[in-house]
DNA sequence: CCAAAAGTGTTGTGTATACACCCATGT
DNA sequence: ACATGGGTGTATACACAACACTTTTGG
């Protein structure tokens, strides 16, 4: 078997752009660092590739330790290479992308690892080439939400249209009209009718839909129309 | 600066994945290896990231070398990191998505390099994990060629839209309405009419385009429909 | 009773499809 | 003249956007 240089060899690094929805505002989950280097800077949640394990692996065993959490919807956003990106040693950064219920995350977890929900125009610049990261994942999320229903991985179990609708507002930041949004939602036949009312609400009480999850798994990577003209 | 253990490098490999069109059918780049390992073998155009390169000019660097061109289309398709997917050593593998005009490449160069364009559909098989990645390039074509202009990157400067009609339906395997078609393309106002008919045609010539370059920077991220409704 | 939010209905406009027909070219 | 392929026209169906109206709830 031939043997290559090592002096080829890199560090390859595991970064998450962590997505959330608080029923208001889209967020991020970033990390106060308290470890060198750039300690006391804010970062993406990341670590390095360990050698028992695949990429995809190295991205869940990241983001359980963060958030307790097991079945994220995750999926690898681009790799970063530039030569100087990280100033201590050549590494290669795979870049995952993920959306998370905040109220199904461990708090506690969170808190320990000096990480914060942060409203996605109130972040602060990121340490290395994380910003750049940053951006290209809200414009996935941008795109990848108008074609496909990746929204509902950032609702409760249960959820509204009103309140989807507000998540979708979030992403595009434009008003959205309900009548003919609504119209357009259950005629994807992935929302099933709980038979129960939002009680929270101080009006009329919303129904309450839970996602048809046979259907989506069916249907996920069709194409579906849900914003498709934010994009044009 | 805090330093990390070595046992934590590994190998950054690139393997372009390169499709062309030759009028009739799709067909993709293919090396028969002359070195170990596999050497007699199947495999993707590849290579180690060098030390002194970012990722996509390690992309850009295999191509040139292999066809001789330049300017191609290219993008990065997904990372391949499975523990054991090179029986070498650990090695973690870029894999990028390349569309040629076929014409315009160095034949000289292609067979200096003992790569073959073979049909896509009589490809044989290949070495480590790049079937799947072949798989993966095939799907993201059919994704990306139904919602961007991409479909010319294959074609040469000036085509027809009879052409570019052949193209789609290799892309797709359907036969596609040749007057909706038409009317389709000629409506994105990405058409430049030559003015010259292609010559080759023993009955009616057909009318030769080019591509608008510059609405085509502009409006490429946008949402077209040229397949959408195969993806359904 | 009123304000605010949820839910349903209607109508016009544009886009896509399924066709029919005409034109140009070489044999 | 005729077969083959290129180019244009048109009617229909369907999806989407814009708008009006009704219902539920708490105060």
């Amino acid at each position: 078997m031939v043997r290559y240089p090592d002096s080829l060899k890199v560090f390859v690094a595991i970064d998450c752009i962590i997505f959330g929805f608080d029923g208001k505002d889209l967020k991020l989950l970033l990390v106060k660092r308290k470890l060198e280097p750039e300690s006391g800077n804010w970062s993406l949640m990341g670590g390095f590739l360990f050698p028992n394990e695949d990429l995809e692996e190295g991205a869940s065993r990241i983001l359980k330790d963060l958030t307790g959490l097991t079945n994220i919807y995750c999926e690898q956003l681009t790799v970063k290479g530039e030569k100087n990106r990280d100033p201590g040693s050549r590494t290669v950064s795979v870049v995952f992308f993920a959306l998370i219920k905040i109220e199904e995350s461990d708090q506690e977890s969170v808190k320990n690892h000096n990480a914060f929900w942060i409203e996605l125009d109130k972040r602060p610049s990121l340490i290395f080439d994380h910003n750049q990261m940053v951006l290209e994942a809200i414009d996935h999320l941008r795109y990848k939400a108008a074609l496909h229903p990746i929204g509902f991985e950032l609702l409760s179990e249960t959820f509204t249209i009103p309140q989807l609708q507000k998540l979708y507002e979030a992403i595009y930041n434009v008003p959205i009209d309900r009548r003919n949004f609504s119209r357009k939602l259950l005629s994807t036949s992935l929302l099933i009718d709980t038979g129960m009312k939002n009680i929270h609400s101080t009006t009329k009480k919303a129904t309450l839909y839970r996602l048809d999850k046979v259907r989506y798994n069916e249907k996920f990577h069709a194409f579906w129309n849900f914003m498709a003209d934010a994009m044009k």
